[in-house]
DNA sequence: GTCAGTAATAGGAATTATTACTAATAATGT
DNA sequence: ACATTATTAGTAATAATTCCTATTACTGAC
């Protein structure tokens, strides 16, 4: 996996303390923390972190494909999961999990070429239960 | 198709003059109307209506299942097209666009059951190029 | 039709995620 | 080390959405 500091300074940024410790910390939560939460746990290791700082950083670790904006509900969710996977947001306890699969069998994006759409990519959030509500409710 | 006031009696909702006006502008739109688009068309018709009215009618007709909410970007917009459709973000001119046809193989949701995830529904966005940036780009 | 009960409305204030602004700071190339 | 300039901290501004309250107008019962 290529550096942070060589992936930054490719597309003209700067490497800094922030950003490193930005990446860190999303990579760390298990769930998909919100700018906020993010900036809560950088706090604890830069005690003055701004949230402008947060926010600016993680639009520039979205544009450089390092991580994924998950817009859901009031806020938007970050998410360092790389790999081709989906969003279930359970119907019963509100969560977003990942479900670590892509589609047994892939979309076929050409479908759409005869409707004149040319399709680059797709995102699909499925809705349901999660496993644990999947059981507690039969 | 049953009437608004059947449906909403139905649910213990009251059948109001507004209600109805928003229901009609929201259907009338070719393009999906944010809460601001309907409240301006709505004004035409009852010069008084207020931003609020127009969000809690909008929140009952999506909860009654007449409309659909469509979040994407920083505001949420509104479908009356209840067919079986997707959505396409077109990545050249940002329009959100229906793409009137449901996938050629219906998507398999009982994969995810393996996996604990007991799928009920799902949204399937497209990103891409619309027919008319297809043609324009070449 | 009239009336009482109460949900819904208009109007405006409050909330809150996100962005913009600015002087001070720190990463970068030489 | 130094000059350049992107980035930051801190705060103010923005804007979509929700909340609040007195007033209005549906609704069901008579």
């Amino acid at each position: 996996m290529k550096e942070l500091s060589e992936e930054l300074r490719q597309e003209g940024y700067r490497f800094t303390h922030q950003r490193q410790i930005i990446l860190e910390e999303v990579r760390q939560q298990q769930h998909h923390p919100s700018a906020k939460e993010v900036y809560d746990a950088v706090k604890g290791r830069l005690p003055n972190i701004s949230l402008g700082t947060v926010y600016r950083s993680l639009g520039v670790l979205v544009e450089l494909g390092l991580i994924r904006k998950v817009e859901h509900g009031e806020y938007a969710r970050f998410d360092a999961n790389l790999t081709d996977h989906h969003h279930l947001i359970c119907t019963n306890c509100d969560q977003l999990l990942d479900v670590d699969a892509p589609l047994s069998e892939p979309l076929n994006t050409q479908q759409f070429k005869a409707r004149g759409f040319e399709v680059q990519g797709y995102k699909l959030e499925l809705y349901g239960l999660c496993p644990t509500c999947a059981i507690n409710r039969g």
